[in-house]
DNA sequence: CAGAAAATGTAGCGCATGCTACATGGTTCT
DNA sequence: AGAACCATGTAGCATGCGCTACATTTTCTG
């Protein structure tokens, strides 16, 4: 006997007033999400974050069921935090590579971008050494990165560049990374690299 | 009472006949090295690492005191390994950023660097999340990985350059990092920046 | 109001970790 | 031979983890 599209009619338990599992759960998932973008993932322990919380890791698995989805859930409400932050800074028309860097670099310093880079690049550094679910989360943020890069990329005639979103990517990654395991170590190569993507121009000041 | 540079005439315990604790510490530093190299850093426990080599947990404590000491004997070693390595590729004349991080990029692919790539890269992931005692190794890193680079670039009249080596190296643990997360995502990554560093050459068969 | 169901507390299991205390052969020196 | 010492085995501790079983309280409904 299957039910499909049909709901028992008067008694649906699935939403009751006040309680509302569901709602409970998307609020803690905002929770844990802010919490991760001011503190990093650090290692995600129910116990941890739930003292973080003043809760219990009893309810945070009574709610996630799992650790793993817990973690699921709260990358994806950063990922759609991302999203519209994005949006926000896609207006204006596309630009060359060079232009496009230096604009990316300068945006990932910015006060409300600079979370979500430590957080993805983190995310990104877990899922390369294997580690579930940021793995599989990691690919699908690398996706997402590119398919951005190139949306404000000045599109080619020669259709798709093969490896220019990703040379980005890798650019704005390791310059990431390395800026987090060395700081100060990257200083110069935002200017550097700006220089070299787009020609430079003649010095009008130059004797 | 101090003895400085004076130990005692003839009963020398230090260095017994078959025992000699420090050479097994050097070729237990050795194996784990080799294993590393062939498998990752995985979560470099004892227990497991153990497992692995046929001794116990409590053998390996014995010889490397602590595993932080232990992880860091391991890492030098690689150090050691990897600077005996790159000597070998440091033949030549000095070359242009441009054909050094094509010439890089291709090494890092050989069959015997590219291990080197994989742990160093993990390394400074975990630096970057302030693991111990990768963070501190991972700046070593950085800083050797920098002064190699520096070394094998044609030196600018104007001294050096601030950003250069950075760029080069941000560009290789970017790529590393990114081909790691997410297999085949930086194809033509290489190609697109090296054409990009030197000025593209006038095409001989153009119409 | 009674009872069902949802939300939460308490306690604990099983496992893995780094590390240690103690005992015990085996070798070497006096 | 006896003593000292090195190398190693066995067992365990304390901690932290994800997760669960059970009991309890709270809330809603018939």
């Amino acid at each position: 006997m299957r039910y499909i599209f049909c709901m028992k009619p008067s008694t649906d338990r699935t939403r009751t007033a006040r309680g509302d599992k569901a709602a409970r759960h998307t609020a803690l998932t905002a929770e844990i999400a802010t919490i991760v973008l001011h503190e990093g993932l650090g290692d995600m322990s129910v116990r941890a974050l739930a003292a973080r919380l003043g809760t219990s890791d009893r309810m945070l698995l009574y709610y996630f069921t799992t650790r793993e989805q817990m973690i699921l859930a709260v990358l994806h409400e950063i990922s759609d935090r991302l999203s519209h932050l994005l949006a926000g800074h896609s207006t204006g028309p596309r630009l060359s590579p060079g232009q496009f860097l230096t604009r990316v670099l300068a945006l990932a310093h910015e006060a409300d971008v600079a979370p979500f880079m430590q957080v993805w690049t983190d995310v990104i550094a877990r899922g390369a050494r294997g580690m579930q679910p940021y793995d599989s989360v990691a690919r699908d943020v690398v996706r997402a990165w590119m398919a951005w890069i190139d949306s404000r990329l000045t599109p080619l005639p020669t259709g798709a560049q093969p490896g220019r979103a990703a040379a980005i990517l890798s650019i704005v990654e390791g310059i990431s990374l390395l800026e987090a395991a060395s700081p100060g170590s990257t200083t110069g190569v935002a200017a550097y690299l700006a220089a070299l993507s787009d020609p430079a121009p003649p010095r009008p000041d130059s004797p």
